[in-house]
DNA sequence: GGTTAAACGAGACGGTACGTCCTGTCTTGGC
DNA sequence: GCCAAGACAGGACGTACCGTCTCGTTTAACC
């Protein structure tokens, strides 16, 4: 999650390099202020103060406040994506599924997740950033793991691929947002139910007659 | 969706009343202004200005410019909460999503619906507000249609209610806020299909044991 | 010395008055801080925050920070030009000369006057308010002295009205600007026998062969 | 007209010697900019940008932009002071003021040097350097002659030396810096006469008695 | 001829101030 | 008491420069 993707690989250019400290501490200081205050009450005026840095540098190395509490986040969680294969789709979409909620369980996390969620709503270019350096990325993750389920034809619920990813990111977003509610194993479990019932599971003989 | 609750049905005081003209106008100008700038781009200023009223009336009424944009979203679309009783779970689910789908497929409601989500992760008082007064009526409208379900028996996924609630606004409140995707029929019945799959095919043969 | 002009004698507008608390309190942060750090630290922040007002009540009501001293100069000096009328040009001359000289010996006084016109250097438009303000103004009651002299045959030296009141003004801002020198009333009396040379003064016998 | 004086004649030090393309560059470009949109805009970010040098280098050879100015405007006219000494004090004033006269009528001229004394007066450290580099060499210039005309007797008028150079350049540079009036030769015949009064008019027969 | 050191273009850095916009409150006079 | 108008204290915006500090390169003098 580069912050500008401007280093071309030839780092050949005159002048002082970036900043490491300050880099490391406008993301420290992004994550404090949104645990105290939130995200609300957020500004680059403040995480500037805070960090001992100059408005220009932020400026500089960012597009904007939400671009920072973006990378902030990737510093703080590892949000790498597991990919498991275990080669039976309940098994995958269960580990998938506890693995972001219990991500999603952290509650700074999840107040920088909602407050990226929200920022995309109100200025389209971060939401273009957002998609693309976020969302999508754990969308193929899920993706590829229905793509393989169909390829053994496990997937029999009659809803596309596509459309499976959605109900699964779908519920997990909208408890972030919408209706605070737990995100536990009991409810991966029910979606696991949902999406890949199992041969002696509640849909068993629905589809054999 | 009274806008403060401040007036308590007691008319019987002195001074001037509320004027319904400028009530009317403030709505119009924040429709407006989302539809034109973006609610990124909305103040309270502006809405007061292209209203041709005074700040101070938008602050004695509301308590914040979404809850402005939640009136004028009321004003605007017929949010009324239509609840079908086919006596099928299918039936009455499709109905309700192809209900909802339409509503949001109208790109002012959409745009006004991501912003007060939006909001409503930074203003815990509006989410507040929000939940009460949009969410969870929609909610409970689904929930009694799934109750109905449930006692007929037809809730066979094996999730809960609140679950299959929340698979039910999560893909639809996902499709607005993350990866803009079409809301159409197809997707309904693929969610009916899911939630409610009849032994012979959608509908038929449902209701003679 | 009015900061706009705007008010045209019909009061009759809406809305809350100006605050002459505010107005007095800027004027005073604005003496103070060109008194404590000079004229080139002072910038509209710091008069805010002095004053305890708001930055943009000062963009309000003056064009430039400028503006602001030159009001607070106004404020803080009288200003009112004698025009002393004795019917001798050398006592008219002396009585403006040390009237003006006594003034540009106070410290804040001298430092806001050298102000002014280096900023008038650096920004035309102030320029043309600090000359139809305060510079002309000044003139005019030169002017007005010398031209009764040059009326009763006393202004025998051969130069013009206009550049008699070059002379000086010329020598007054000079030492003010250039080299800090005693403007003191033997300067006074030096400029009163250059010129208005008496009849039994320097030049006496000069004209009359 | 050194820029520092750092270099104290002492050039056997190793490293790189200063390079007078640069030099040249950051003169020129300073010119041009004030030229262009006036010192009050003139910045050394632009004059670096301009000149295609870095600020490092106008940083180290000069302590301000003024002095930057100061330095261009040497560049630019010949200010070499010429010292006249035609055994008459008509004449000789009269030399010096229209050689002033026509160097301060080229417009760049003219705004560098309001420029300078502007920053003079906000800037105490380079309004030592501009007077002693600047100011004082005319003012001697000219002491020089009002001295050997006082030795001749021909400084009638009463006033000192110092009052009378006083005279000289005040009016020169209040007219730069006040109320732009033309400094033309009528003027330069005006200050003769007043201060230089021939006998039987200017210079004429003077000096074959 | 290698070493040393200064000057150079470039540009990042911590800061300060700019002038604008908006917030939520207060004040005024009219309805 | 509501309303339009608008002034107020305050805070943040994004930009421009300040003067300083690396960088890697170039250019001399010295050993």
């Amino acid at each position: 999650m580069a912050s500008t993707g401007k280093t071309l690989d030839q780092p050949a250019r005159p002048g002082r390099k970036r900043s490491e400290d300050s880099r490391r501490a406008i993301l420290v200081a992004a994550s404090e202020l949104v645990g105290e205050d939130g995200y609300g009450a957020l500004s680059i005026e403040k995480i500037a103060q805070r960090s001992g840095t100059g408005k220009q540098t932020i400026y500089r190395w960012w597009a904007s406040k939400a671009d920072v509490v973006m990378e902030a986040l990737a510093m703080k969680a590892d949000l790498h994506v597991r990919l498991p294969d275990t080669g039976s789709l309940a098994d995958d979409l269960r580990d998938v599924l506890t693995t972001s909620f219990s991500l999603a369980r952290v509650p700074l996390v999840s107040d920088m997740l909602r407050s990226l969620m929200a920022e995309a709503q109100v200025d389209p270019a971060f939401a273009e950033r957002f998609r693309a350096e976020f969302l999508q990325r754990r969308r193929n993750a899920l993706g590829l793991i229905l793509d393989r389920a169909m390829a053994r034809g496990e997937l029999t619920t009659g809803v596309s691929v596509h459309t499976a990813t959605d109900v699964v990111f779908g519920i997990l977003w909208y408890r972030l947002l919408a209706i605070p509610s737990p995100l536990d194993d009991a409810l991966a479990e029910e979606i696991v139910r949902l999406l890949a019932p199992g041969p002696t599971g509640r849909g068993s003989g629905r589809r054999e007659p």
